[in-house]
RNA sequence: UGGGCUGUCGCCAAGCGGUAAGGCAACGGACUUUGACUCCGUCAUCCGUGGGUUCGAACCCCGCCAGCCCAGCCA
């Protein structure tokens, strides 16, 4: 930690960062400590945005105290958790930007000593093994207003030593015991009416083996994990908050090395979109989507296959803020947040993703020339590509009406001059149709005194700017256009399947890209002019035959009266 | 209804007794070789609600209303 380092000189933007500067602070719980913080996700299944919140809260509140940050897998429930996830979790942590250094533990690594903690209660008389049956612990337990029953709890200690050792042994079935802490079978609070600490479990644990048949729960680990790990505040979602007197328990009554503090915020919602792991399975084993990476997803590897970028997600984490109200964030904000970044850093092109021919009929057959665009007009450093022009060019079918209509300004017969982005000024002098009425091919005229798109004579161009590409050297590409994956702001709420959008994705064959586009990589971002940023998709694209997904459109004020 | 928590603009969110920050969205307008970006402007006389305390309250007190979480040998 820096020698400078003064807590009180730290910006606190949210309550949290007063509990921590309290903390820290003269006469503070924990004065002259460094903040330690950690990020605890369980290994059963992806991050998603939601979980970004917490990841960017554990991260840079121990950050901005000069502290440190764990990841520590809650890997307690072998029924739920794999090594699959413990992979994908950290490439997606790494991936957003944040770094644990070699502080990666897993809460299975604590079972020995999470053991010895428990019988340590044993032995004080604060828990006992208890021989109810799911089913008649459910009947114990009371209700709102009447207090449980545990026949069990004045087992004599000797008696619960042996127990809990041979329920560690092996020697009963599941669910024939579980190890129980004695706090307060009146309490208001359900979590404190004498919890389980352990249960019996023969099921193959991702990194222990058969070692162990017994489980610590949740209440009783994650406290001894944070307080073993030197955690100083203890981040997590308010559904916690009941937990806490327990937290607080064990680690009064458990001889632990430190005294860690939980504090809880409220978790982040986003509309139009499920977070729940359920659902996000149901989506995938359903078939709904094509896998947890599927570009709609919330999940991270979602959003990064569909072209989020990690500094807009961190953006959009810190924007947010932290607080304890509910809250369900407007998707809006996430694509805003997307938007600022890639203005900033993608380079500009053009693709026609709805092509409809352009025929320039005083132009020379056979002839081309080549124009210089600028890659990005916000930044001139990042200089400029050759597009070829001809005679023949593709130009976006909504670019073009066979007749005027109220505020269009693009090409219509007798319409205003467009012009085309870096070439020349056209102006609409007829269109072909098929048989069905369809628009085949638009023709216009070009005034050859307009080379790069400035009229010799310097008049104003009434019409707007278009994007085009050169017929004879366009490439051809798939788009991908993604829409909302539910047409409800709250799909979490009753059955979300019936509210999917069977339009969330539209897939454009036959686009037309210029040929700056040959080998996009997938990770790397593009304008496509007038349209919005996409980006080669990370599965399908290849020299040869690109996919791009469209990762955010543009803002668009023009509005068809 | 027992316990815990929350309620400030359509969505987030500052505010900590001295008279409502900011961002997103929306809507005007300027600029523009992207109807983009940028820029300027508009957008809560009012802080769930009713009382009370106070010279003065979104902030303190009391009542009420609304919403969320909790009765897994899940996390």
């Amino acid at each position: 930690m820096n020698d400078e380092f003064r807590p009180e000189d730290v910006e606190s933007t949210s309550f949290i960062d007063e509990f921590v500067k309290e903390d820290i602070g003269p006469g503070g719980r924990c004065e002259g400590m460094q903040v330690h913080t950690r990020f605890p996700p369980e290994p059963n299944g992806y991050l998603h945005i939601g979980h970004c919140k917490a990841l960017y809260i554990d991260f840079r509140t121990a950050e901005k105290f000069g502290g440190i940050c764990n990841l520590r897998f809650d890997d307690t429930n072998p029924a739920k958790e794999d090594t699959e996830y413990v992979e994908a979790i950290q490439e997606d942590i790494h991936w957003l930007g944040f770094d644990w250094g070699d502080r990666l533990y897993y809460g299975s690594d604590y079972f020995e000593k999470t053991y010895e903690l428990a019988v340590g209660l044993i032995k004080k008389g604060l828990a006992y093994v208890c021989e109810l049956t799911p089913e008649q612990l459910k009947e114990y337990r009371g209700d709102t207003t009447t207090p449980a029953r545990s026949p069990w709890r004045d087992r004599p200690i000797e008696e619960s030593l042996d127990l809990f050792e041979r329920m560690k042994n092996g020697e009963f079935p599941e669910g024939k015991y579980t190890l129980r802490a004695k706090i307060d079978l009146a309490s208001g609070n359900f979590n404190m009416r004498d919890p389980a600490l352990y249960r019996i479990r023969y099921i193959e644990h991702h990194r222990q083996g058969t070692k162990w048949c017994i489980f610590p729960m949740y209440d009783f680990a994650h406290p001894i994990q944070d307080a073993l790990e030197g955690i100083t505040h203890s981040l997590c979602s308010l559904e916690y908050e009941d937990h806490r007197p327990l937290y607080d328990w064990v680690i009064q009554n458990t001889d632990v090395p430190s005294k860690p503090r939980q504090i809880e915020f409220a978790r982040l919602g986003i509309n139009n979109t499920v977070m729940s792991k359920r659902k996000l399975r149901a989506l995938v084993e359903g078939g709904y989507v094509s896998g947890w990476d599927d570009p709609r997803m919330p999940t991270l590897c979602g959003l990064r296959r569909r072209g989020y970028t990690p500094r807009a997600i961190r953006n959009f984490s810190e924007r947010n803020g932290v607080s304890k109200a509910a809250s369900t964030v407007e998707y809006a904000f996430l694509e805003y947040c997307l938007r600022e970044d890639l203005n900033n850093i993608a380079q500009r092109v053009m693709a026609v993703l709805k092509p409809v021919k352009l025929t320039i009929v005083n132009y020379p057959e056979g002839k081309s020339e080549t124009f210089m665009v600028e890659n990005n007009p916000n930044r001139p450093e990042d200089g400029e590509r050759a597009v070829t022009f001809s005679r023949n060019l593709w130009i976006e079918a909504e670019d073009f009406l066979p007749q005027a209509a109220p505020k269009y300004k693009r090409l219509y017969p007798q319409g205003p001059e467009c012009r085309l982005k870096g070439a020349y000024i056209v102006k609409c002098v007829g269109y072909n149709t098929d048989g069905d009425g369809n628009v085949t091919e638009v023709l216009a005229e070009y005034d050859p005194d307009s080379r790069g798109g400035d009229p010799a004579d310097g008049r104003k161009i009434k019409g707007a700017t278009l994007h085009w590409v050169d017929a004879e050297t366009a490439l051809t590409a798939q788009v991908r256009i993604y829409d909302d994956l539910f047409t409800v702001p709250n799909p979490e709420e009753g059955d979300f399947l019936q509210h999917l959008n069977p339009d969330s994705l539209t897939v454009l064959e036959g686009c037309k890209v210029e040929k700056a586009l040959a080998d996009a990589k997938p990770g790397e971002s593009y304008q496509f002019m007038r349209q919005g940023y996409f980006c080669a998709d990370s599965r399908d694209s290849q020299p040869g035959h690109l996919v791009f997904n469209r990762s955010v459109k543009l803002k668009d004020s023009y509005k068809p009266v």
